[in-house]
DNA sequence: CATACGATCTAATATTCGTTGGAATGATTG
DNA sequence: CAATCATTCCAACGAATATTAGATCGTATG
């Protein structure tokens, strides 16, 4: 009997790709990378790590087939070889946040930020967006917005956000998404948008979360 | 700005999870446990390795609260923390498929075994089974069966299936399915039904398998 | 062609992980 | 209570991994 050394092979192969996602810098990367595709500077700054860093922990992700690189000019830009990479992203962090208490413990402070209100649900944020009742601004680069972005959202990056105050209309509540639950941007730009005296709420989700629950996105490639 | 520190922090957690699924050891228990509790020895048996060894595993599954013992007596019994470790499993099985081609390889090599026909699709075979069209029958030992099966299965455990061929209703085609593709009971069972001259096919889906794709089962707990 | 720049490769080190053997613990049985 | 069995803890070794620095490669630009 045989069986045992496939048996083996099998499980070594998938073994592979959980290798891939038992670092959290590699993990921060796909999340990035389900946003659109970087380079490897941009990760690393990203990231918080040196380039060769992110080179070696590129290559990791590329032997999984996880991302696939793409060289343009004196760049090469990553990205995630397809949406299945960001659904696991997704449910990884689900299961993560269902049994780790240290992690729900984490997010609480990390939401327990000045000027926040209750996080809506997912159609009914998209009804209210479409009517105009809520107006929905995606925080994050103007690029990733290129690349997905929610319906009726429209772009404003954290960065400019308090130049262009002007353009969100007064009166309306005003809910601000970036790149998920791990991602501070939307939090930062409620806090300013309250100090502002505009009411305004955080969306956890980003695209990934919103597509892997099966909702539309706009400009989705 | 701190949120790099605390950035660092919620990634960390999840690779927790990603730390406990980069074994091959350890998928096959959580593979092994999605069928139904185990003890320790249980598991280093159908996984071939030292009971030790298995003891050091499952610790490192518990910590990342994917799985949890109970005593029984001298035994612990583990098992999987619930059903969404499961679907994990599935996904990245899933995903390991998809893209890995070693892992396409090992698989061929493992279904081009003799007597075997093309593997059917779930709601058809659910239909056939109902109107008893086909026989399917579950190979994995009985205590598994009985945690969990599909709808309109009958337990032969590939142990005893040689003795229990009378059982069989004569003339219909015959579906046996185990623990799932990575699984090598319904294989085998298949073979030996082939050789007494029985129509027979294997179904790759285990109870995991047939869970996550939204599909109804028997007798689940 | 020389230079600059982004990215990768190689080598080296520190750390972690898988694995094994021996001792300790918890629970049952006589 | 002694003996036994299943499991876990502890210590130790070798293998694999993360990280850093220096050298190298590919591409664009002067």
């Amino acid at each position: 009997m045989n069986g045992r050394k496939l048996k083996n092979l099998l499980y070594e192969q998938v073994a592979r790709i959980g290798k891939a996602v038992s670092s959290p810098k590699r993990l921060e990367f796909i999340e990035v990378l389900s946003q659109g595709e970087k380079s490897v500077e941009q990760l690393a700054v990203a990231t918080d790590i040196s380039v060769k860093l992110a080179s070696a922990h590129l290559k990791g992700l590329k032997a999984a087939r996880l991302v696939e690189g793409r060289r343009e000019g004196k760049n090469v830009y990553y990205r995630v070889v397809d949406a299945q990479v960001a659904e696991m992203w997704v449910m990884l962090r689900a299961l993560a946040e269902g049994r780790l208490l240290e992690l729900q413990a984490a997010m609480k402070e990390m939401v327990s930020h000045p000027g926040e209100l209750a996080p809506m649900g997912g159609k009914e944020l998209l009804a209210q967006a479409k009517r105009g009742d809520v107006i929905v601004i995606d925080v994050r680069p103007e690029i990733e917005y290129q690349t997905a972005h929610l319906p009726h959202a429209r772009s404003i990056p954290l960065a400019e956000l308090k130049a262009r105050l002007g353009e969100i209309p007064k009166g309306k509540p005003v809910v601000a998404y970036c790149r998920g639950p791990f991602c501070l941007m939307a939090i930062e730009a409620v806090g300013l948008l309250a100090k502002k005296g505009i009411k305004a709420a955080r969306l956890e989700d980003g695209v990934a979360e919103w597509r892997a629950r099966g909702l539309p996105l706009a400009n989705d490639r």
